[in-house]
DNA sequence: TATTTGCGATACGATTGCGTCTCGTATCGT
DNA sequence: ACGATACGAGACGCAATCGTATCGCAAATA
């Protein structure tokens, strides 16, 4: 759902016959005159993406914005009313793609999950992203929670499907804790966005090696 | 080491002979007039983290911080060329106070360990420090480059030290892989971070525990 | 005491980005 | 055709922050 309520949907509770040329791709009635150009919401937002990566919150200017998406100030003000409206939906857009878990083992379900969400986070969009959400996330709470929801929360949620997963069929303990588990892998992955070293496969390989073993000696 | 050359340094190669009033409490040489306030040094070194971590580097202005510390602007421009080696020295004058690892065993150690590293972590100065420079780290290099030097090395260090004596002591498998256990450690500790929750110190347990057992069924 | 430097305070011009507004043009429904 | 709305472009005033300069006073050396 977007952050605010579009000038062109005056009010989603208005029912109209189904009657061609009236109606918008979306179903929903349409107001009198030249209809808001999709390529240029589209150009916003991924202009948007881009100098947010760049710059941050902070530095990220409208006028840079609309300059880099070929549009003028006033097509992004009759948008959102602000910066920040604007990246909430900025970020909304973006869509997280993982594969899904195969089921053949849980090691091997991990290692693509991590390695999938680690070469996701290579798109400088994501992790600069990710980052600077890590710290501004404070000062930017709708910005940050859109992120939760549209990256972050799906990534943890098959995680720990997986994990569970392999608790059922027995391939982990019994007694596994979840929670920490996930706290580990998620952490392994993070950390790895510090170094300037891109992850690779191997990287990934040994955490969940190592984790699946544990470190104590027999 | 500062950023830069203080005026109050003129050359260390001078030599004089130590005579008293002539030297400053760093033992060396001094220039005439009255001498720079310590006190204002650390009255803006400590207002500047304070608004660092309120605000960000970008939001951060001179003009906030020489009011916060009670000092004129020119107090800081004297010492400092610009914001961002303000924000250096800053960096610099943080320390980081870890227990020394007990050696009893390596589970104790760690959780000493993470539990120290997270309890400073919920400093708001430090957790808010981390997290931006997180993002922000591209655009400051420098600044990176310093917390990194002060705070994050020495915590990685102690951790590696910890788990190659639990390797060398046989508590931790031969074949340990350390960089991929600090990895899961560190970014175990970083993942916390995220959430409301000041992570406590039955998580640190918890994940600790996991990690040396190890997910894998017997 | 004379000199030198630092102090807090504040005024200053320059720059930047904001959000509003107004052009003339383009694209819809009627 | 006509009214309505969106478009790109850019001018406008406003506010914030920058880094510099200048006060008169304080604190050190010589």
């Amino acid at each position: 759902m977007s952050s605010r309520m579009r000038a062109q949907d005056p009010s989603p509770a208005v029912e109209r016959p189904v009657d061609g040329p009236r109606m918008t791709s979306t179903g929903e009635p349409r107001r009198p005159g030249r209809p808001r150009s999709e390529q240029a919401d589209q150009a916003i937002l991924s202009a948007a993406l881009d100098i947010f990566a760049a710059s941050g919150p902070d530095a990220l200017c409208i006028e840079q914005v609309a300059a880099r998406a070929g549009v003028g100030k006033a097509t992004i003000y009759r948008r959102w009313p602000g910066k920040e409206e604007m990246l909430v939906d900025a970020v909304g857009s973006l869509e997280t793609h993982l594969p899904v878990p195969q089921g053949r083992s849980v090691r091997a379900d991990l290692v693509a999950l991590l390695t999938a969400i680690c070469k996701e986070a290579a798109d400088p969009r994501r992790s600069r992203l990710f980052a600077l959400l890590q710290g501004e996330g404070l000062r930017y709470p709708r910005l940050m929670a859109k992120y939760v929801e549209t990256v972050v929360q799906p990534q943890r949620d098959v995680v720990r499907s997986v994990l569970r997963r392999g608790v059922a069929t027995g391939e982990l303990r019994e007694n596994t804790d979840i929670d920490a588990a996930t706290f580990l892998l998620n952490g392994a992955v993070l950390a790895s966005m510090y170094g300037p070293e891109p992850t690779d496969a191997r990287h990934v390989k040994r955490v969940v090696e190592e984790l699946l073993r544990g470190l104590a000696a027999r």
